[in-house]
Formats: structure tokens, sequence, C-alpha cells
DNA sequence: GGTGATTTGTTGGCGGTACAAACATATTAC
DNA sequence: GTAATATGTTTGTACCGCCAACAAATCACC
């Protein structure tokens, strides 16, 4: 008998079923607002025209989709109806930041349809933020409860989160520790709450909706104020690891002559790439990575110039082993990184690349986030129809209860 | 409409049955020379008695399953009886390496049956070496060809190999460039040839056989001759990357004021941590990693212990950064980095962790190597069979020309 | 503006796959 | 030797996607 952990490995009916909704349902998700034909549908799928019928009544008396009438025709043939993503089912998305807690309704599509925000200005204790977000989603919920569903809560943690329960392990900068957020939000709320780390959440939204569309193999690295992070995708699904750590890019070696990192190590990227130095030099106290970017490339300074290409470099040795281990398609960098990048493409691509291992870097695409602040609404809300997404059918049926 | 590569989404019920089989033949496969008894197989798989031995019949009139009654009973109950690979199916594993060519008959199951090395002292062309393996081949297939059939040709190649055509991109220590090995020993063989690099056939092989076995997050480090290449398993499958270069762990930063390398860059894992000043310093010109280790440990030399924690140390910065980043259940230590972790396996595990990211490696398990000199023939192997334990029964239909 | 070509939706019948239930068989326990 | 248990075997069923034929809607061309 051999180790196997998961005891159900054959494919039966019932499967193949599920395994189409969820396809259908998730191409049609992936494209948006301007949804796809169900012509297109039998082509990208390769299912019979009967079938793709089937399949998406079924969606769409799961109030999942809807058909629509083409504005537009395309050429000959009768006209195919277009499949959009229904707004009935929502996802509610959280972000607890150092100062601040984010709540938006997501809908399917990748359509954010209502936020609030809190203020937390000295910072505040798991159980306060449960408190808290609590409140800001009675607050964003109210107008949608009467006539819509809403199919769970996703959480993006700046810090390390055990996927399985949601626990927050650590947090350095919300001071979060073996914190149990998922848990104490779900009894709050009654409703299935995921969480992950929130790099990790934003390389799921660039890949689904931004500048990672289409690539299997993704590395998002972001620069924020409290550190950098990143998420990686591969075969196209987000990278979790054993427990969902996965991802940690901000503590790779960069420099072994480097100053103390809070995590205990020396040298890592984000102690020698961070954004302080840089809004010192050009004499903000504090801004937007829009802002940031403007003034840096307004800045005629040496100094200026000779911080960032030093930040460069450092995040090209990162890059560079980054391409090395895991050979992607596509780095995409967030934050004050695109910032950076932006300042002097040239020079960082140079930085990646390595003359004697050109091959893992020859088809490398280095660029920009493309999605702006609801970047982690999105990413977070992703999450949370990861389960819709994988069962349009029974989704509802799955047990929430976690602990 | 959006960007998708295979044009074919969506399950069929044929796709069921192929994959089942597939299922069945990869667990019996896997279980080796032990088998697995269809009583088992439908626990594992979750499918039906009938469904189980239907697909069992079909592999068996395929000649790739041979059934058979157990020696001995498990408890009450009608015996159930044993399921084991044929013999009849075997692939041809390659391995040209800087001094030798290697060449091995592997059945389904992971046994070597046969093999044949050939020395080539001064190195050879990749042409050279596709007329030495072709002879090896005829002096080790001779045996076999009466009524055996060979599924395929797996090469594991000491470089970078772009695994969608086999072209040996870079192999330093043999220095081949852009060599198209693959096409040309399949038209030397007439067979179907698939090639990867040695590292990651290396994971392949220990992951199905050996240390990772039912490790869904592995790394693979092993230390050669010619320096240190990995291999990585996400998901319980071998990662490739965007083009099957994936896994050059052997050239992450771990002293930017290291040597060069001849990557071109600085402080390499390859060139702090390397085989030869061990060997100097114990007075081994060449050694097996048996051997070497034999000598490390039986040393009383402190000059010999520095260097050994020296390259520990640096080790554990890589080991580190690679936890950081992929979060693995297991990472294994083959060839000569096996040696050293055994010498002072705590001191390694102590410069992996951490104390501000120890959840990263709170759960993850270094050990060796388990496979001895046969790993890159079975990885190779595994690399040939994954064509026929895909689609078992269409498998021979697949075209294998390429170019 | 009619007619044919083209594309796609719709409908009904078909084949294939796994399942379920009933029966048969081989082992253990007493 | 008999009962209990586990598993192989056989037969019929449900479900799902495919195919073919027909219907509908658009475009191109005269």
């Amino acid at each position: 008998m051999i180790a196997t952990e998961p005891a159900e490995r054959g494919h039966t009916h019932d499967r193949v079923r599920r395994q189409n909704l969820s396809t259908i349902l998730g191409l049609v998700h992936q494209s948006g607002a301007s949804g796809l034909s169900r012509s297109e549908l039998t082509v990208v799928t390769g299912l019979n025209r009967s079938t793709i019928a089937a399949l998406v009544a079924e969606l769409s008396s799961l109030e999942l989709v809807i058909e629509s009438d083409p504005e537009t025709t395309t050429g000959v043939g009768r006209p195919s109806p277009v499949v959009r993503t229904s707004a009935r089912m929502l996802a509610i998305a959280v972000n607890p930041e150092i100062d601040v807690i984010r709540v938006g309704v997501v809908s399917l599509g990748g359509r954010v349809i209502a936020s609030a925000r809190r203020q937390t200005p000295n910072g505040c204790s798991a159980r306060r933020a449960v408190e808290l977000t609590t409140e800001l989603v009675a607050e964003v919920w109210a107008d949608f409860a009467a006539d819509h569903i809403a199919v769970g809560v996703g959480v993006a943690v700046p810090g390390l989160v055990r996927t399985a329960d949601g626990v927050v392990r650590l947090a350095p900068h919300l001071e979060w520790s073996e914190a149990p957020f998922s848990a104490m939000l779900s009894d709050a709320l009654r409703l299935r709450v995921d969480a992950a780390n929130d790099a990790s959440l934003g390389a799921l939204a660039e890949r689904t909706f931004g500048a990672g569309r289409g690539a299997a193999e993704l590395v998002y690295f972001n620069g924020g104020a409290s550190g950098i992070g990143g998420g990686i995708v591969t075969r196209g699904s987000p990278l979790g690891g054993a427990a969902g750590y996965a991802g940690e890019l901000g503590h790779t070696l960069v420099n072994s002559a480097g100053v103390l990192c809070h995590c205990g190590a020396i040298g890592c990227l984000e102690t020698e790439v961070t954004r302080g130095p840089l809004l010192r030099l050009v004499g903000l106290s504090d801004a937007s990575s829009d802002d940031l970017e403007a003034t840096l490339a307004a800045s005629t300074s040496d100094a200026v110039g000779a911080e960032v290409h030093r930040q460069l470099g450092y995040l090209g040795i990162a890059l560079r082993n980054i391409a090395n281990i895991l050979n992607p398609q596509r780095i995409v960098l967030g934050g004050f990184l695109g910032a950076i990048y932006a300042i002097d493409p040239e020079y960082l691509e140079r930085c990646v690349a390595v003359p004697g291992l050109a091959a893992t870097t020859e088809s490398l695409v280095i660029t920009r986030s493309e999605l702006g602040p609801d970047i982690l609404m999105l990413g977070a809300a992703e999450l949370s129809f990861g389960t819709l997404l994988n069962d349009p059918a029974g989704w509802n049926l799955t047990p929430y209860i976690r602990r």
C-alpha cells in the first residue's frame, strides 16, 4: 500500500460534469464584463454545441450566468448568445493593513461594486479587527442583502497565513501572531472565510485579470510600505507549498554584506530594496506609487538616480534567482517596484540576464502590475470565489466550519 | 475572446476512462515490485469494484499489468488478486556525462534490468554521443528485442534542455551548445526520445521511488563533480517552468563576496559549495559520495571540519531561500551534499531555520537521497514512461517525430 | 429585396462509462 | 462444519456528452 493523501483519485461521471461546469464558469468569469459567446465557448473548450448549451443552461438556472443577445454581429451565421456572469453571487473581500482595514464587495467577473474602509491609526489586535471588519461588512452589505448571495469572505493578510484553517501565523506589521482570524470572522459573520497572504492574492489577481492573463508560469513581486511580498503561479494555479507559506520572495538573499532583517537573516531583498530611502531622497513623507514614480522620474539628482539603480541592482539579483529556480514566462512588478522599474527598465533587465544561463531568461517578460489599488480586493475575492468556481453546482453544500 | 493555449479544456467520457487507466497504472507503477491488490485500488481510487475490475482487465489486455494470486492472505474475506506491472514494456535510459555515457533498460515499476557504459575520456561531441549511445542501446537491447517493447528513450542531460523538442541548449561540462540531441537520437534509433535536465529527473525519481514518495511539494538538490543541480516537484508533478529550465538551484546567490561562477554571476551556490576542496583536504583525487562521506566522518582535522561547516553554511542559505520561496514539505540532498549533510545534520538545520519566518521551515524535513547510482536511470526512464503512464490505451498512437 | 451560403441554436437518439445490486466465491473465526 | 466477512462477477441502469438532422438568423451577391 503506498502513501496517498487524497483517497479519491478516480474520475466519475459526476466529476466530468462538475469539471465542465467549472471550466465554463471559470472562462466566463475571466472574460470579465465582455463575456463570451456560446460559440466561443465551444471553440475554447472543444466541447460540442449541444453540451455547451446544456451546461450554460444549468449555470443559468443556478443564477451564476446570464445569456443575452449580442449587440454587434461578427459575421455570417446565426448570432451566438453572449454569456456573462450574473451579479447575484458576490464575494466579500477584506484586507487588514497596519493603519486601515478595507472591505469590498466584488462580483463574479472581477468588478468591485462597493467598498468601505476604517482607519486604525494605532494598529489593532486581531480580535478588534474582527469587530471592525464585521461593522464594515454590515455597512457595505446592506445594499445587497435583499437580492444577492454572499459566496463567502476572502481575506488578504500581510503576513504568513496557514491556508488550511486561516490562522495568521505571523503578521509582523500588524503585530499579530497565531491569530485564528478566519475562524473568528467566520463565527461573527456566519460565512465561509478563506485567508491567504496578500502578495499571493495579488499574484492571483494579476494572473486572472491583469498583467499575467494567460501566463501559466508567473511570479509577482510587490513592494509595499512594510516590505516586499511575492506570489507564484505554476501550471496556471497559485502555488501555496506545504502549508500556504510559499512566495516569501522578500527574504531572498541579495547581499551577504547587508543589514539585519527583522526575519533574523542578513541582506534580504526587503532590507536592501525599500521605499523609505527613495521617499527621503525626494523629500516626500508618504506617497502613492504613482506619485513616487512621477517624482523619481522628474528628479535630476544624482543621489536619487544612484539609489534607484542600487535598488534595481539588488532587485535584479532576486529576479535572476527566481528565474533560475522557476523559469517563469513572466514577472510582474507591483507597488514601488513597478515605479523604480519604470525609471530604467533596461538596467533591471541587464541585471537579470546572465550570459552563462541565458536560456532561463531569454523568453522572460518583465512587466508592471496592471491592476490598480483594487488588486487585493480582486485577489481576496478570487480566493473566496474559488469554492464556487471549482464546483458551481455543489459549492454551497461544502461545509465551511473550520477549527 | 481570452487567451488560452490549449484548445481542449473540456472533459469527455473518453478522457474519464483514460484518466482512470492512467491513475491505476500509475499507482501500480509506483508500488514497484510489491504490487497492489484490486481491493487496495478500490480504496485508493474510490472507484467501484466492478470499475476497477474492468480497468485492470483492459490494462492486462494491453500487456501493461499482470494479475496474480496473492501469496499471503491478509484476513477474512475472499483474497484479492495482486496487480503488478508487466515486464514487457521497457524504457531505455540514457545519461551522457563528461567522461562516460550510461545506458540502461528499465521496466515499469522502476527496476533497472540491464545496463552498459562507455568511457569517453576526452569528452565527445553530441553527434559522437549519438553514435556511441546507438551502439550501447543495440548492445543492451539485444536480449529484449524478441519479446519486449521499447516504450521510448529518456535522456538525463547535465545541462539546460528545452523539453519541448529535446534540444540541449547548453551543457557546459559536455561542451555542448544548441545540440538537437533528442532529434538525432530519435532518427538513429527510430524511437521516441525525451530529454530533460539530470537533476530534474533525479527529483522525479526520488519523488516516485525514493526519499520523496508521497511528498507533493519537494525540492531535490544534487551535488556532483561538475556542480549543483536541482529539481522541483509541486502539487505532485515535476516543475519545468516556461521551457523546462526550472530548477537551476546551483545558481542561487549565497555569497555576494564570493568568486565568479562560470555562469557569469558572483557567489553562486555551486561556486561556494564544491566537492573539490573536500577531496583535496582529505587527500583523495576522486571518490564516490559514500567513500567521501566515510573519509570525512573519520577525519579529525580541524581544517576538514571547518570546510564542511563553511559549505553547510552556504548550503543552508540556499535551502532557506528555497524554503521561503516554495515552502516545500521535504528537501532531498543527493551526491556529496548528502555526504556533508550527514556529517552534521543539526548544523545545516540550524542554518536553514530563521526565527522570524519559522513557519516556512517548521514542517520541513531534510533528508538524504535514498536512491543509489541508478537514480538517473530511473529518472530518465520515468520521463520516457510518462507518455505511457499518461495514456495507457493510446500512447503508441502519439507521434514522436519532433523537429 | 430575394436567394443561397454560412454559422449556430435546438432536438432526439446513441454510445460509452461508471455505478448499484444481487449473487458467487474464498478466506477466517468459532 | 457453519457463520461472518470481504471481494470477485454479472447484469441492468443512470448519466453525460456526441452526433445528425433540422431550424433559425445573419451576410453576400445579384
